[in-house]
DNA sequence: ACAGAAAAATAAACACTGTTCACTACATTT
DNA sequence: AAATGTAGTGAACAGTGTTTATTTTTCTGT
């Protein structure tokens, strides 16, 4: 059955194509410049054919969203070297701060925009994002090992786990939502790194 | 010249009418549900009335935003009578996240929207933030006078102040766009309070 | 009280958006 | 060679934010 075979193959290659272009795009003018009449003369087809591949915009981001977390999957490799707990989940913030800098678009899609979740509910039951669902496990899982070996005081690993992920994530959305403006623009960067530092600093005291 | 006076004070009627009649929608029906149009059939005028109003729909986010601080700032009365920093800080973030519990909305629109913050910016300079600008101050205030009486150790108030606000911010922006689909669903909103909790026995314990 | 100026409101259009569907053109199978 | 299946599309639909020329209303000076 080759012929089946390299149908199949070529329809996965137009759609990682779609994807590769939409994600350019994206990347290159911002989530609101782009739409799919945009995307469709990016790989030269028509706007109609986008939906042969994709249900709609909203699993276009999904997918994109998924390719975000194997991206940060890859980035966050280095963690597995690092064995103190609380030193790995101090390069947890600064690996995912890092990454919210170098592919902001990645950011927005992967934890702030309401689109691919609606798409994630949509064709999966209540409780299903498979990215973010590993993604959390794994601090949860650092937490949980933190404990387990005395460095933490016992606790709730789950509620832990999110408190570290609010506040990086919080000090990445303020920043890429605009809302450091009540910083001077030079303090921004430092004040957030100082803000991630002192955090750590209360983790390895206290928790 | 009464006239005149009557004519202003219409006019600002009339601006306020439609603030009015496009939060109610909004809270109704939620930001992506309604268009320029649908407000304009909610006050019943036309919707190019609207823009003799308000430069664009930006503005008129802008200052629904604006209102959303006034309210935030008169939640935030209570904290007056708490004379501990550390308790103060505590009461900030629990009264924070219960507001945007309370109006999901009108945080929606002042910590994570992109379009009120876009007018913000046209309108004045750089770094100009009215609503924002005070509620950090109030923060970095009570930082600094925790630090000023031996409370807290001697640091950088605005970065310290920069953490408290993500780590709240945090909890509440990944549960308003659905990132806590990665807890069953009975589980979330004590999980953000145990978080929370959590941080502020850090703070208490090593701040 | 009435003509003319000023202000307020609007209908209609423009340039977009995401999405659907009837239809064509081509590849594959019988 | 005829029939079937499928990839691709043009054109349309219903909606969006916004602008402009035009009408309607209100006010002013005679």
């Amino acid at each position: 059955m080759g012929i089946a075979d390299r149908k199949l193959r070529e329809k996965t290659e137009r759609r990682q194509a779609i994807l590769e272009a939409a994600l350019h795009l994206f990347t290159e003018q911002g989530f609101e410049k782009v739409s799919m009449r945009n995307i469709a003369d990016a790989i030269e087809y028509s706007p109609a054919t986008i939906y042969l591949y994709f249900k709609d915009k909203n699993e276009l981001l999904l997918d994109l969203q998924t390719q975000g977390f194997g991206q940060l999957a890859q980035e966050l490799k280095v963690l597995e070297a690092i064995e103190h707990p609380a030193e790995q989940l101090r390069a947890v913030g600064e690996q995912l701060l890092g990454f919210a800098f170098r592919h902001p678009e990645l950011f927005e899609l992967m934890f702030i925009m309401n689109g691919p979740m609606v798409a994630a509910q949509a064709c999966a039951g209540a409780n299903a994002w498979p990215g973010g669902g590993s993604a959390f496990a794994q601090v949860v899982s650092i937490v949980q090992r933190g404990i387990d070996t005395g460095v933490f005081r016992p606790q709730k690993a789950d509620s832990a786990a999110l408190m570290i992920w609010a506040n990086v994530h919080g000090l990445a959305a303020l920043h890429l939502r605009q809302r450091l403006v009540v910083m001077p623009e030079e303090r921004r960067e430092a004040a957030m790194h100082e803000a991630l530092n002192l955090f750590h600093e209360l983790i390895r005291r206290a928790l």
